[in-house]
DNA sequence: CTGGATCCCTCACGATACTG
DNA sequence: CAGTATCGTGAGGGATCCAG
């Protein structure tokens, strides 16, 4: 093989070969949250061209990270999933997702926001401890940004995501481009519903919650 | 510019963007370690195009991750090295190789050592906690494989690693390609003495101290 | 000698069309 | 739905050359 080899004898270097072709990293980015089929990734990455989706997957799979799975009934469907060796890479996706989010600059007319980039967002500024601290638990949310919809649960310091709805959330929260600053702390949770940078259904006061959760 | 953008608004995608082209993450962690010179660079690199080297780090100027800096006085040198933002990586960059050493198979006839791609192995493997537990601190060790020489200083829980050799190391450890199976415990230090995999200069005992403190 | 710039070639990527 | 086929472009690879 040989093929496109740094030539060193380093983990780096090895990982690098593995997933460092471009879009490797988001096509598992969107396998982390749930395994996909080729045309739900083809939506969720928009702008990459189909031949070079075909060709990471052949890729991966052939490196360990993701496997191709054939569902079994009653669709006859083709799904890919990240194996226990690729979800290894789950945490280092958080941190240089945070990383880069530090640089990230007001967006362009083209970009797009996607399910599975704002569900890895709101993961990466999870505050939860883990120990079920916090003041309302279990408490549910509803996250609508644009057109995107995806849901939170908290319960006993653990954050579960998920797109699209979920039954009976308790606090619905619809966003536009403004959600960022809610997220960084620029605004505050009264500042947001004043100015309507948000639109609440539910109890308003869980937007106190929401905010201190969630934080860059 | 939008040249090569993923037209995503991601943390993930802008960090793509920043450090994901070929190469760059690599002369980054040959940067963690220390300054260096565009010469310096193209040797640890090896396989790198001039032209490919020229441009990452114009790139990755301009994107605030290095910065490029005149020594003053005796020698009119151009270094390179990380800014604040870009050291941010060095955890990342210790999680990517782990992650990679997992899936690293035997080493091709072309593949090289680097002493930058040894040294943050061996922080990357570096089982210390900072609290000093350790029995026989402070300790300092001389590592040579093949050709390449770096050293290793553990003081106060703290790992020191440095390229070259430093002045009285308590134990220099000479070996080869079988180093790998005493790090990753496949080979007892006993045994790595006995069959000859290691050549020491020293304490003997302080191998299972080292083997100890270096683990994968 | 360092610190690159330039040239040329190849192949991976990008865009689009098309098929089982 | 799940890809394959085709084709143009530009980034990467490799060698050489040049200025300070």
């Amino acid at each position: 093989m040989a093929r496109r080899s740094y030539g060193q004898i380093c983990g780096l270097s090895r990982a690098l070969e593995l997933v460092g072709e471009r879009w490797a990293l988001l096509i598992i980015r969107d396998l982390v949250a749930s395994p996909k089929r080729f045309t739900d990734l083809r939506q969720g990455l928009a702008r990459i061209p189909t031949n070079v989706l075909s060709a990471r997957l052949k890729e991966l799979e052939q490196s360990g990270v993701l496997q191709r799975r054939i569902l079994p009934r009653p669709a006859t469907a083709v799904v890919y999933e990240l194996t226990p060796y690729g979800r290894q890479l789950d945490g280092i996706l958080l941190d240089l997702g945070r990383w880069g989010a530090q640089s990230l600059g007001p967006p362009g007319p083209d970009d797009i926001y996607t399910p599975d980039s704002l569900m890895m967002a709101m993961r990466a500024c999870y505050q939860g401890d883990g120990t079920g601290a916090s003041v309302a638990e279990p408490v549910s949310y509803e996250l609508r940004v644009h057109d995107i919809v995806i849901s939170l649960t908290v319960r006993n310091g653990q954050l579960g995501v998920a797109g699209g709805s979920l039954p009976d959330p308790d606090l619905v929260i619809e966003t536009g481009p403004g959600f960022a600053a809610l997220v960084t702390g620029r605004m505050s949770p009264s500042e947001a519903i004043e100015n309507g940078s948000v639109r609440l259904t539910g109890d308003p006061r869980l937007l106190t919650e929401f905010a201190n959760t969630f934080r860059i």
